[in-house]
DNA sequence: AATTTCGTTCTACGGTCGTTGAATGACTCC
DNA sequence: GGAGTCATTCAACGACCGTAGAACGAAATT
């Protein structure tokens, strides 16, 4: 059979790198990287854990793949229009949570060496925010802001701090809509 | 020998259960809690890892007692005046880095059985915001408040964001002024 | 000085982990 | 339809973990 048609093995190989690469994601946001172990996510996927490190070489390659996240388009403009793309990716991670990137965050937390395997992978670090801040202190102001998304995205899914778990996202997006005006005018 | 005075056994004793108390602390904050080891906690108190259980009982009531803090006082006044407060207890904390409170913060993002054992304990959950912020939605706005101030102490000690990490503690709460009064103010 | 107390170390068990390499058996191809 | 490929499983290893209990030796008591 030639290499465009794709075989019945072809397709149930990546089948099954999916699910196990899905499952890895979902264990390694809800369970970080420590406590998260080959064997879980193996039996998440069922098959044996061998087959994951076959697939994926180590736990540490496994978790690389897992953090992979398609980079976010950098933010721009003027002061007033960086604000609101921020607040309108922030609606965005606090409706759906943003599995990978809660997967690094967590990760990033308790294994350093995971960290490690993502540096340049901008979703935290900056998130690409640097660039778009000016004016004195831009690169501060942008960690900053960043540090207060992640606060926030952190409070509701991985904390869940009581209302902010549960209260509308919209509403959230309101209050704290002064706060991140306020950080990005120099 | 009587009561009231201690003897030799007694002192180095309680010596070494500060010892070990102080490594844990150092260790959970800088590690987490799955990371850290009886072991690590041992050599780094140079003692032996049986003792740790002799003395402390499991590693969770280990890091139960580690995560122990005093507690903090309940902020209060007007809007104007709870703002001045917290942002005066977040100078303090971007000084110098709250180790215990690190501990548990890392480790709650990480073992979900060492943040049960730290429930009711106030020092994230709230920080006793909540009764300081009134008007409307004053619980929701107590909560993303935490959840900001979290996330700016945890991007300069555990997440270490470049300018973050390095910047002058007065210029990233003079920074932050507006976004906290903001949140303060029904 | 003899005996008891107790702070501390030593040794070991059972369990789980990441990882490996051989074995298996269904699918592919000629 | 027989040989070969390859997705997958099986069994086992060495390392490290939390933990338990016996053993030791210096301080305390008598």
């Amino acid at each position: 059979m030639n290499s465009v048609n794709e075989t019945t093995r072809d397709r149930r190989r990546i089948e099954t790198q999916d699910r196990i690469l899905t499952e890895a994601r979902r264990l390694f946001a809800e369970t970080g990287y420590d406590r998260t172990t080959i064997r879980a996510v193996a039996a998440a996927a069922q098959v044996d854990p061998g087959l994951v490190m076959h697939y994926f070489g180590s736990k540490q390659q496994l978790f690389a793949r897992a953090a992979e996240t398609e980079s976010r388009p950098i933010v721009e403009g003027t002061a007033e229009e960086v604000a609101e793309q921020l607040l309108e990716r922030l609606r965005a991670s606090l409706i759906d949570e943003p599995v990978a990137s809660l997967a690094v965050l967590r990760s990033m937390l308790t294994h350093p060496d995971a960290a490690d395997e993502v540096r340049g992978n901008a979703h935290v670090r900056g998130s690409n925010i640097g660039k778009a801040i000016h004016g004195v202190d831009g690169a501060l102001r942008a960690d900053v802001l960043s540090a207060v998304l992640i606060g926030v995205v952190l409070g509701r899914h991985l904390l869940k701090l009581d209302q902010l778990a549960d209260a509308d996202p919209d509403k959230i997006v309101e209050l704290l809509g002064p706060a991140v005006r306020s950080l990005t005018k120099g």
